[in-house]
This record gives structure tokens, sequence and C-alpha cells, in this order.
DNA sequence: CTATGGATCGGCT
DNA sequence: GCCGATCCATAGT
């Protein structure tokens, strides 16, 4: 785990790295971006280690399946760079999406590697360890100290929570899967999950695949 | 260490 | 009422 200090001049990712581009290319290439949020309390953040595409109205296993469209869900047919939080059993998730709008397509980000403001992180997560502070799509938001959807709708260019283009690390290898707790119509067997190999801080991952020499990073 | 079942709660129908 | 893009404690290897 590499910490670093509070990026005081945090610039959203470029629209131009949405255009143009399919969801699962930009899943890929969201790993080892860094993901922050100036709360209240200070900036926490980390990198992106693990993420699933959702492919819109074609996608069984997507909200917006069939061009569902509620209330809830209505974020997903926005421009790229709109944030998408929505409340599962419990707890919150967060989105990115990723095409034009009306094309309700988004990447789910399911895992970070801790990277800023770790103390508030543990300080949120009380009693966990370390590499169970942010494994999994609810828990990453409860470190982050997200618990109601007030950012839900905006862009993320405009938001205090977004994906940033400094610092961003590189993956050694990439792995893809089907999607976590998708058993949704025929699509089972996909590659939407895609997660840096070996990383230690990916969910559900087994502790015989963990890479604790680099954790999956280039250098 | 891994697999399984129950808790839990906001939002749709 | 019902149903999850989940989490965790517990039981079984």
């Amino acid at each position: 785990m590499q910490l670093m200090p509070p990026i005081t001049d945090p610039r959203g990712l470029d629209p131009a790295f949405f255009t143009g581009r399919d969801t699962m290319t930009i899943t890929q290439d969201l790993l080892g971006k860094l993901l922050i949020y100036d709360s209240p309390a200070g900036q926490v953040g980390g990198y992106i280690v693990e993420a699933e595409a959702y492919l819109g109205a074609a996608d069984p296993g997507a909200h917006a399946y069939q061009n569902r469209r509620v209330p809830s869900n209505e974020p997903l047919y926005g421009p790229p760079g709109t944030i998408y939080i929505y409340a599962i059993r419990g707890f919150y998730d967060f989105d990115v999406v990723t095409q034009a709008a009306e094309e309700p397509q988004g990447i789910l980000i399911r895992a970070l590697e801790p990277a800023i403001g770790l103390d508030l992180m543990r300080h949120n997560r009380p009693k966990q360890p370390d590499l169970n502070l942010t494994s999994g799509p609810g828990k990453l938001m409860r470190a982050l100290n997200i618990h109601d959807t007030k950012l839900n709708g905006l862009d993320f260019h405009e938001s205090p929570l977004k994906i940033i283009s400094q610092a961003s690390r590189t993956p050694t290898q990439v792995t893809t899967t089907a999607r976590i707790g998708v058993r949704t119509g025929t699509n089972w067997s996909d590659h939407y999950r895609a997660f840096v190999t070996g990383n230690p801080f990916v969910s559900k991952i087994r502790k015989r695949d963990y890479n604790l020499n680099d954790y999956g990073w280039i250098s």
C-alpha cells in the first residue's frame, strides 16, 4: 500500500477519456485511476482495483435493462461522468456513467486500494483490517463516509467525489470474470468484471492469489 | 480457508 | 409487500 498526502488541485478525467470508446474498454482503463472524495473531515481516496461494466438496455444484469427508467436510475441517462449512487441492502454503491446522454451504460466501482486518508477510512469502518476497508462496492462507500444519495446525479467534474487524471498507476495484468451477484438472464458467464491481477484489495480474492510483492502494479 | 444463510432497508409495484 | 449490481458471522473442510 503506497500512501500519499491529499491532492490539492484534483482534476476530473478529461471528457475525451470516455468519448468514442465502449464501456468495457473504459472499465479496464479505469483500473489504476485515483478516486478521491473531499469529505468534510478531509480528503479520502484510493486507486481503483476492480470495476464492472453494465451495458444498458441490452444487458439483462443492468438497472437500465430494456430502457427501464425510474426516478432512482435517472442518472444513468445523463452524460459521461455523471455519478449514479443507489441503495442496496442497507449499503450504497457508486457508478460512473460512460456513454452519451440517453445511452444508459455505466461502470460499478467495486474496490479501491487505499492511498489517501487511511486513518479516516479506518475510523469510518472501525475494527476492520486494512485489507477489508474498501474491498467491495458497499464497503468502499462506507470507508469514504458516504451513506446517502446527496451526490446522486452530479457530474463528477463538479462534485467532491471524482475520478482524477493525476497520479494514476498501471496494472501489470488485468483479469476479467463474470460479474459478482449477477445471475440474471443468459449472461451468467460474461466477462464484464475486471480487476488488477493479484491485488489483495480486490473483493472475494483468495489469499493464495495475493501478489504481496508489488500488489499487481508496474514498478 | 472457503462456502453458505440470514440480516437489512430504500425504492418500486 | 417484494426484491436486490451486499456484507458478515458461522459452520464445515
